[in-house]
RNA sequence: AGUCCCGUAGCUCAGCUGGUUAGAGCGCUACACUGAUAAUGUAGAGGUCCCCAGUUCAAGUCUGGGUGGGACUACCA
């Protein structure tokens, strides 16, 4: 065992942590910090996987530190802490890499290159990140268990993600559908909305935008009718950014209650005649240049072709519901929807129509648009489908993105010419070409370029289409009033990320498409018949082993690819033979009932399913681990954080599935933090060139004062401005400071030779300092505790922070110097050391969990001296309790006055340029009350020393000595006669010395203020001394000192020999001097120095170890110092060799 | 467009259930201290608490509206 607590020649963070994490790995400390607990209760954290297939952030250290900090807290306090680290390996992101990488795209998959050899590449592909990501997660700091991580790829995950799906499935809670989803013709695949809202998806873009004319069948009457008749042909005007939807048309929509005008014009390309319908509201934004009101019919047939301006005039008004019914004619007839086509081209309502722009009637493509399609499907109105080559129903737009030969003019034409090669793209793209033809044949009103907000690929960067896809989906909607219940008893912090933005996300939660037509993920394990009237769902190995069986001796199968696969095996070796990834499981064919073959649903499940799995699957429930879940040990989660960017993501999905499956939450309690911006408050981006590398960062200052700074600088769920400056303020000022407090103690026990053998001092017998540091250390323990309790790290960090800096260095050391070098009183020594070593230990364990490197080594320098825990790291053990016993407010709040009234006293010598060195006779403090005088006496010798004053004298109000100030206390009056308040406020603004006595000795005060009879209690005011006459006074608040600034000869002469003192000292450590190192001392001066010197001679030589102090004028070697103006004085120090 | 967060000193942030001198640290200026010393103390300068309106005796704090920054969501014709 080391006999000396080690010193260090400077603080240098990153060279502790490396070293810490040598030891750590040396002694498996995090392991031992798990299994210790082993019978303890258990506290459930799920860490939310990473995409293995991108560099980890420095947002990534803030997000970890939050997870790491409560997973140590935790088990600090006694909880068992089990925390897997995972992997999310599925997905686009994977796939696009590997494409990129192979040079391939989507459509070579199958030909160039089999999915067997792409899902091979995508699973090689999404582990070359993890030695990175573990490394960053070794380096900061963050424990969780690597070594046997949950890996969403692998056989068991996916078989509980299989089972969770048959659950769903069995509770009719999935169906297949097609609905409108964003498609990206060139990526070939229909994107997630978590995919359309990655940023920088929705882009500005112009298009030919098109209000186009739809006339109104004539033989039908409705409310326009017989204005329209006089006023030649009547057309729906409806606009669309999408002109290549036109053709798709099957239905107008209106809002019931907008109002809609009739207005007589002509058309601007043709020049014939017209009469157009449009919302009242939107006349003046579709009548704009070009075009002048006009009141007459008169007017209106003045107009001539060539006329410079258009004249228009409104004919009729009605409501949008007067409108509904009315049959229009088709206005690019190129074909007829398949199926109902009777129903088609009529003006229906829907609730989405608004007059912000456009003509408040909405032109509606139900193949092409989410809304357009439940707005016709509720009325009954068909989809442009028509039957493609094998009988099947299509929209008139392949996948592609190219219209099919029933738009005989645009037949083969991409509908966007983004979507052409860069050497095809025709001048004139097809909005552009039906824009011309709908002008040449009278059916534009009006073309224009318009600039809108489109959503793109975020893959091939191409606009997207809306399109119709067949997809699986989770029926969630109808669970939300279940989810929403859930939710609220969810601890959210903050608590508006819970209430708001997830409370009303769920409240208006869609339906799940779970479907993605991709390769590399988890399969759909649903097989159905060719005609799709049998299917089956498949949720576990077995059962699929069996399925296999059936159709083998159905005959639709050769061999059965699980015949090898052993029932309740679940050695790697068995589930290793088997892969559930698309290209083993497409092979499978199963039989239905009566022997037909059954096909698998080609597409995969949405990755997101795959985390929201994770509590699960990471355990392969049910098929092993069930009673983890079964009885809560592992399930819900106490806690997860992540970034708000999961809000709808990982919290949603692990949320929903939850509800679903188990009717349970998944988690209890979970923080989101906010974003990492960089220092101008910009997010980082490669684009700008901003991003921080975390890892030169941690390698730069350290993992604990990184970790450290980002936690202490923002509450979580603010952003953060990442500014490296602030870290090196951390580094200063908190870590500075308690390195500086360690090396202060190490430096004084290793020459005492303190190593906390003796009995330990009970708290109550050590001096008032110690009690009132250890009672600031007991105060500390609660409210970090309870802020760690309410999740709330920045809160712990800080108070932490301000213990150190303020209470423990700048107060208890700086006032007990002298008891640790200078004490010839043992106990008091002993108290001294045992009181600070107690203060740094337990600030060692409380910090750990946000500085877990730098605390340990604090605590094992520590403790390998005095061996007093029994635990080797800090991590191992037991967060402090509170002791009662030692908790003494009146004491904490009696320093608070020492500090305030030397701080006063430090201020008023300040003003009067009379240094600290100097001792003055005396202090005067008015008594406020018995208890403050009390209190003072308590404190007296700790503030005399502080500000070196010979004595304080406490001045009882005699009513003649103070001037007292007086102030309404505005609270407690305020109650009692607020409405009064302004009178009194006055009145006690004039109020006399004299009134101010009589208050305080009648203890009550009548006046009237406002006709009113107003009674005030003693307590009603807060007085205060202000000035004591004819003394130097400073006061704060209702303190007030004074300083008695006389200084006498004896004063004079010690003063001097304090600075002699000085600068002995100084002299002794320029030569080096140990600090233990006796001297002897020549020295000769002016008289008045050479007399105060010899006065004091005992004091100087106590303080700076002078065995001699002698006068002479015998010099073997000299130094000059300057004490005041009264002359030179010179020195001689001799070492005194032992 | 909706939902949520944020706006307090040059910078980073506190400011509890409304109470009359709005705080801290950094930075800046000046001075001091010194056997913890690349530390520390004291003082000074520095604020229309984003704006407007309301509630109230009293608003940085509560309410409404606006504005700026950010995030997320969205079917925008």
């Amino acid at each position: 065992m080391p006999q000396k607590y080690p010193e260090y020649p400077g603080l240098n963070l990153p060279k502790i942590a490396a070293e810490i994490l040598k030891v750590w790995e040396e002694q498996h400390v995090f392991e031992a910090s798990v299994t210790n607990r082993d019978k303890c209760p258990s506290f459930v954290f799920y860490e939310g996987p990473p995409s293995a297939n991108g560099l980890p952030g420095i947002h990534h250290v803030m997000g970890r530190t939050i997870k790491d900090i409560f997973c140590r807290y935790k088990t600090l306090k006694g909880y068992q802490v089990k925390r897997k680290a995972g992997w999310d390996t599925h997905g686009l992101p994977v796939e696009l890499g590997v494409e990129k990488e192979l040079g391939i795209t989507k459509e070579d998959i199958g030909t160039k290159i089999s999915v067997d050899e792409y899902n091979q590449a995508c699973k090689k592909a999404v582990m070359r990140y993890t030695d990175i990501w573990n490394d960053l997660t070794t380096k900061m700091g963050y424990w969780v268990d690597k070594e046997n991580p949950y890996v969403t790829y692998e056989t068991k995950y996916m078989e509980s993600v299989w089972w969770l799906i048959g659950e769903l499935y069995k509770k009719d809670l999935m169906y297949k559908g097609y609905t409108i989803q964003p498609y990206s013709p060139k990526a070939g695949t229909g994107l997630s909305s978590h995919e359309i809202n990655q940023p920088g998806c929705y882009k500005e873009v112009k298009d030919t935008s098109v209000v186009a004319m739809f006339r109104m069948n004539t033989n039908q009457k409705h409310a326009f009718s017989l204005a329209a008749e006089q006023y030649g042909e009547a057309f729906l005007l409806a606009w669309t950014t999408t002109p290549w939807t036109l053709p798709s048309n099957t239905a107008l929509t209106v809002g019931e209650n907008i109002e809609y005008a009739l207005v007589a014009t002509y058309n601007q390309y043709t020049f014939k005649p017209i009469a157009v319908v449009l919302a009242k509201k939107l006349i003046a934004y579709q009548f704009g240049k070009g075009f002048h009101s006009v009141e007459t019919k008169i007017e209106l047939d003045a107009y001539a072709v060539g006329d410079k301006s258009i004249p228009f005039l409104v004919l009729d008004n009605c409501f949008g519901k007067d409108l509904v019914g009315i049959k229009y004619e088709q206005l690019l007839p190129y074909c007829l929807p398949a199926e109902n086509p009777e129903a088609a081209f009529q003006v229906i309502s829907g609730d989405f129509v608004t007059t912000e722009d456009g003509t408040g009637i909405v032109h509606t493509a139900p193949t092409f648009g989410a809304d357009d399609a439940r707005v016709a499907a509720e009325h009954n109105i068909p989809a442009m489908l028509v039957k493609d080559d094998n009988g099947g129903l299509v929209p008139l737009v392949d996948l592609q993105g190219r219209f099919r030969k029933e738009v005989s003019d645009y037949a083969g034409m991409y509908v966007k010419n983004e979507y052409y090669e860069a050497s095809e793209v025709p001048e004139r793209s097809v909005d552009v070409l039906i824009a011309i033809k709908l002008k040449e044949d009278n059916k534009a009103f009006k073309v224009e370029k318009y600039e809108h907000s489109y959503p793109h690929c975020w893959r091939t960067d191409k606009p997207i289409l809306y399109y119709p896809l067949d997809s699986w989906f989770i029926r969630v909607s109808g669970q939300k009033e279940t989810m929403v219940a859930l939710n609220n008893t969810i601890n959210w912090n903050p608590t508006s990320t819970g209430q708001g933005r997830f409370g009303k996300w769920l409240e208006n939660a869609n339906d799940w498409n779970l479907s993605r037509s991709r390769y590399w993920g988890i399969p759909i394990p649903i097989w159905s018949t060719e005609d799709g009237k049998e299917k089956r769902c498949i949720s576990s190995l077995m059962e699929l082993k069996e399925a296999c069986h059936h159709a083998v001796s159905a005959g639709v199968m050769k061999v059965n690819p699980l015949a090898n696969f052993k029932e309740n095996d679940m050695s790697a070796e068995n589930y290793d033979q088997i892969d559930l990834h698309k290209h083993h499981v497409d092979k499978i064919i199963l039989a239905s009932k009566n022997g037909e073959p059954m096909k698998r649903e080609l597409d995969l499940i949405d990755v997101w399913f795959d985390s929201g799995a994770m509590p699960y699957a990471q355990w392969h429930y049910p098929f092993e681990n069930k009673e983890l879940i079964d009885n809560n040990e592992a399930f819900p989660a106490d806690f997860i954080a992540e970034g708000v960017d999961q809000t709808r993501g990982w919290f949603y999905t692990l949320h929903a599935i939850s509800t679903l499956v188990f009717g349970s939450v998944a988690y209890k309690n979970v923080l989101s933090n906010g974003l990492v911006l960089d220092k101008n408050g910009l997010k980082m981006s490669k684009r700008l060139g901003n991003g921080i590398d975390p890892f030169e960062t941690l390698e730069k200052y350290g993992p604990d004062a990184t970790r450290w700074y980002m936690i202490t600088n923002a509450q979580p769920w603010d952003n953060l401005k990442f500014d490296a400056e602030g870290i090196v303020e951390v580094q200063r000022k908190f870590f500075g400071t308690l390195y500086n407090t360690y090396s202060f103690f190490a430096l004084y026990a290793n020459i005492d030779g303190f190593r906390f053998d003796g009995p330990t001092i009970p708290v109550a017998d050590r001096p008032e300092i110690d009690r009132w540091i250890i009672s600031k250390l007991n105060s500390l323990i609660q409210d970090i505790n309870e802020a760690y309790d309410a999740y709330e790290p920045t809160k712990a960090g800080r108070l932490v922070q301000d213990f150190v800096t303020d209470q423990l260095s700048n107060w208890y050391v700086r006032l007990c110097r002298r008891r640790f070098w200078k004490n010839d009183d043992a106990a008091d020594k002993r108290s001294a050391y045992q009181t600070l070593y107690t203060c740094l230990e337990q600030v060692a364990i409380i910090s750990s969990p946000i500085a877990p490197f730098f605390m340990d080594q604090l605590f094992m320098d520590l403790n390998r001296i005095t061996s007093k825990s029994p635990f080797n790291s800090v991590h191992h053990c037991s967060f402090p309790t509170l002791n009662e016993n030692e908790l003494d407010r009146a004491l904490e709040s009696r320093m608070t006055i020492a500090q305030r009234l030397s701080s006063l006293a430090l201020g008023l010598r300040k003003k009067e340029k009379i240094r600290v060195r100097q001792p003055l006779a005396q202090l005067l403090v008015p008594a406020l009350s018995s208890e403050f005088s009390q209190s003072v006496r308590e404190i007296q010798d700790l503030i005399l020393s502080e500000v070196n004053i010979k004595s304080l004298r406490l001045i009882e109000d005699d009513g003649t000595m103070l001037v007292k100030n007086i102030k309404p206390n505005f609270k407690s009056i305020g109650k009692k006669y607020g409405a009064q308040m302004k009178g009194i406020s006055s009145l006690v603004a004039g109020f006399s010395q004299e009134i101010i006595r009589q208050i305080e000795q009648e203890g009550h005060w009548v006046c009237t203020v406002d006709d009113a009879e107003v009674t005030l209690e003693l307590a009603d005011f807060e007085i205060s001394a202000k000035d004591i006459p004819g003394w130097l006074v400073a006061n704060d608040g209702e303190l007030t000192v004074a300083l008695d600034i006389t200084i006498t000869e004896e004063l004079r002469a010690e003063g001097i020999a304090r600075e002699f003192v000085n600068r002995i000292q100084n002299i002794r450590k320029e030569k080096q001097f140990d600090v233990t190192d006796r001297i002897c001392i020549n020295y000769s001066s002016s008289p008045a120095i050479e007399r105060a010197i010899e006065a004091n001679q005992s004091y100087i030589c106590a303080e700076v170890l002078a065995d001699e102090l002698v006068l002479t004028t015998q010099f073997a070697s000299q130094i000059l110092i300057d004490i005041d103006e009264s002359g030179d004085t010179k020195v001689d120090l001799q070492l005194v060799t032992k």
